[in-house]
DNA sequence: AATTGTGTTGAA
DNA sequence: TCAACACAATTG
């Protein structure tokens, strides 16, 4: 797809249009809202209207929300974007947007990859054999759509984008050109079959989780006597927390919230740890342990045993299928072989054996899109708070 | 408590 | 297919 930034730009400003906080009587805005900032305006027709209820003088909130002018995009109640694209008479979620636009542009990466290249778009579609959409085209083949997806909601597509590109070779002015298909493939095949050869993890170490481990609570105590030895948090990270990726058999990667929660005094993994609880259908009593790979990229990786104990529900829990490392995909009218790649690690173990933000490659960019995010929500809340 | 994203419905 | 709307489930 293309962010291409004139896009954001120019829309950004025209915001205020689609909002139209309709109410027949004298809709003079509020005070408030006069002394608000053009930007401000803007924001505030992404989010709930305002109205003077013309009886009494009274602000008061319109429950109606206001439509986008973007095919698969829908307002949320708190003034973000949601995007969204059905197939098959389901809705399939793609995540929620600060920005209208980045909105529509994620609707335009689904429909490319759920209906091909003629599919209706928000903004210019990819274009066959035009140098740089070629790269994204294959991008999106060899990818399911459920990777898409994957990638869409986390915020990660453009990135991951990237970082294909440089994989194979190609750079941003498509440097490498396809044509016979024979692509420069070995910094792809360097890349993945090292991964694949750093068999070599050191055990950090295990735990049993309890009940309220694979509960409601949504979260994994890791017992501090490992969590400090292991995954040392610097005090400023303490209470945010950073977020670690590991790895599973399947090569999947997981990426949790790892934090100190002051209240209980304790290490815990917490968003993304109930996902991973249902995907396993992990049972209490059943064994969480946590490796690292003994060579330079210090990968994580996370496994888990079920616990012999076997009541028929965590039989269930046993069958699960260990996919081939490798497979083989066919790119560019080549078969070649994928393992998978989303190699992401956030964070890093520095000299002094602490946990930091890390910040190269492909990590800095994470952490910089996600402190963009956070930062563009704070933006929001001030906004809407004037 | 705030936010996400699902359940549902009716219109296109 | 699609978006509007309400609100339950999830997250922080």
């Amino acid at each position: 797809m293309e962010g291409s930034s004139s896009i954001d730009q120019e829309s950004t400003t025209s915001n205020t249009l689609s909002i139209a906080p309709a109410t027949s009587s004298s809709t003079t805005l509020p005070a408030t809202t006069m002394t608000k900032s053009p930007e401000s305006l803007c924001r505030m027709g992404s989010g709930t209207s305002v109205i003077i209820d013309a009886e009494n003088g009274v602000e008061a909130e319109s429950r109606k929300l206001p439509s986008s002018r973007y095919k698969g995009v829908v307002p949320q109640p708190n003034g973000r974007w949601g995007a969204q694209i059905y197939e098959k008479h389901q809705r399939v979620w793609l995540g929620t947007f600060n920005d209208e636009n980045e909105a529509a542009r994620a609707y335009d990466v689904a429909a490319q990859r759920f209906r091909g290249h003629d599919a209706v778009t928000n903004f210019k579609p990819l274009r066959e054999n035009q140098e740089s959409d070629d790269v994204e085209i294959a991008f999106l083949k060899s990818h399911s759509k459920e990777e898409i997806v994957d990638m869409l909601r986390k915020h990660t597509y453009m990135y991951e984008l990237e970082q294909s590109k440089k994989l194979y070779g190609f750079t941003k002015d498509g440097m490498l050109k396809r044509k016979d298909g024979l692509i420069s493939m070995s910094s792809f095949f360097a890349n993945n079959i090292d991964k694949v050869n750093n068999k070599e993890r050191e055990q950090l170490f295990e735990k049993a989780v309890t009940p309220s481990d694979v509960g409601k609570l949504n979260r994994l105590v890791i017992p501090k006597q490992h969590a400090e030895k292991h995954f040392p948090l610097q005090n400023g990270n303490t209470s945010k927390g950073v977020l670690l990726n590991l790895e599973d058999l399947n090569g999947k990667v997981w990426r949790f919230r790892y934090s100190y929660w002051n209240s209980s005094q304790s290490y815990v993994l917490t968003k993304g740890w109930s996902r991973f609880v249902k995907e396993k259908n992990l049972k209490a009593g059943d064994i969480v342990s946590f490796q690292r790979s003994t060579s330079g990229d210090k990968q994580l990786y996370i496994d888990f045993k079920a616990s012999n104990v076997a009541d028929t529900s965590t039989v269930v829990a046993t069958n699960q299928v260990q996919i081939p490392q490798v497979q083989m995909v066919r790119l560019f009218g080549v078969n070649i072989c994928k393992v998978p790649t989303t190699v992401s690690n956030i964070v890093v173990i520095d000299n002094n054996n602490n946990m930091t933000s890390c910040n190269e490659g492909k990590r800095r960019m994470e952490m910089e899109l996600l402190r963009f995010e956070s930062c563009r929500k704070k933006q929001r809340v001030i906004i809407d708070a004037l």
